[in-house]
DNA sequence: CAGTATCCTTAGGGATACTG
DNA sequence: CAGTATCCCTAAGGATACTG
């Protein structure tokens, strides 16, 4: 999404509200997934991301800097061979749990109102389905 | 924001998680205000979004058949000269406000936090300052 | 007043090949 | 394994002029 360029032409100053904050910050398309994803994980590493998500790893890449500039997830790099890399949330990062449980709540009832297909692994993770422990470690095919 | 467009590469399936669906509906630089205006409001009409926000008003025309698409917001005509338009929310609309005022608290700490300045009419909105309701009812210049 | 119409820019995201 | 590098495309958003 455009970073926000708004003129200062009223009273009101879009640029300061925190709802363009949290917009900048935090609502794209992945950020929800990969941190909800480290939330339940603990940590997680790169490959696990692009194994659960159809995100290429140049998007990726990009996404993690942006949440760990935003102080939201953290890097930690584990000298192995070969190299551990893992990513962890940070306590602003997982003050965004209740938020993110409230966003899949109301996508959730929203979605059931309107008829349409809801995907189970999320249900499992957000407690609208009884939890299969060994799909949720392992929740894709390759 | 794009749409999603995910393969089905996995077991998890991106396309009917409903972040996607709030990300999709509902997380874009303009929305939020919309509702929370709206909401305050009652009613509002095209002109007075202009004047509070940065918005264009193509932007605007189409953010509004958005949400009235996607059931959040209604348009009433009133064929008076010149014709009236008023949006209001449907009870889809309204079911968002606590998620939007949680998303508004929780900007508003971090934003604390960072130190970054904070528009005082979304304060006023939200009851992290007093409000002056002179200044709500008319918060543009022009 | 409440929008359309037109033209334009840019950021977000994607595919794929390659690397320390 | 955990990324870079390169090239590409689209859609979100913006500026401005015009209209029933």
């Amino acid at each position: 999404m455009e970073k926000s360029n708004p003129g200062k032409n009223n009273l009101y100053n879009f640029e300061n509200d925190p709802y363009n904050y949290v917009i900048n910050t935090f609502c794209n398309r992945w950020k929800f997934c990969i941190i909800r994803g480290i939330y339940f994980d603990g940590a997680t590493r790169f490959n696990r991301f692009t194994k659960q998500l159809p995100i290429s790893e140049k998007v990726l890449t990009m996404t993690l800097k942006e949440l760990e500039t935003d102080g939201l997830i953290e890097r930690t790099v584990y000298p192995e061979v070969p190299v551990r890399v893992e990513y962890t949330l940070t306590d602003a990062g997982r003050s965004l749990m209740p938020l993110l449980d409230m966003m899949y709540d109301w996508g959730w009832k929203r979605m059931k109102e309107l008829g349409l297909e809801i995907d189970p692994l999320g249900e499992m993770w957000h407690g609208y389905r009884e939890k299969d422990e060994a799909f949720m470690k392992n929740p894709f095919k390759k």
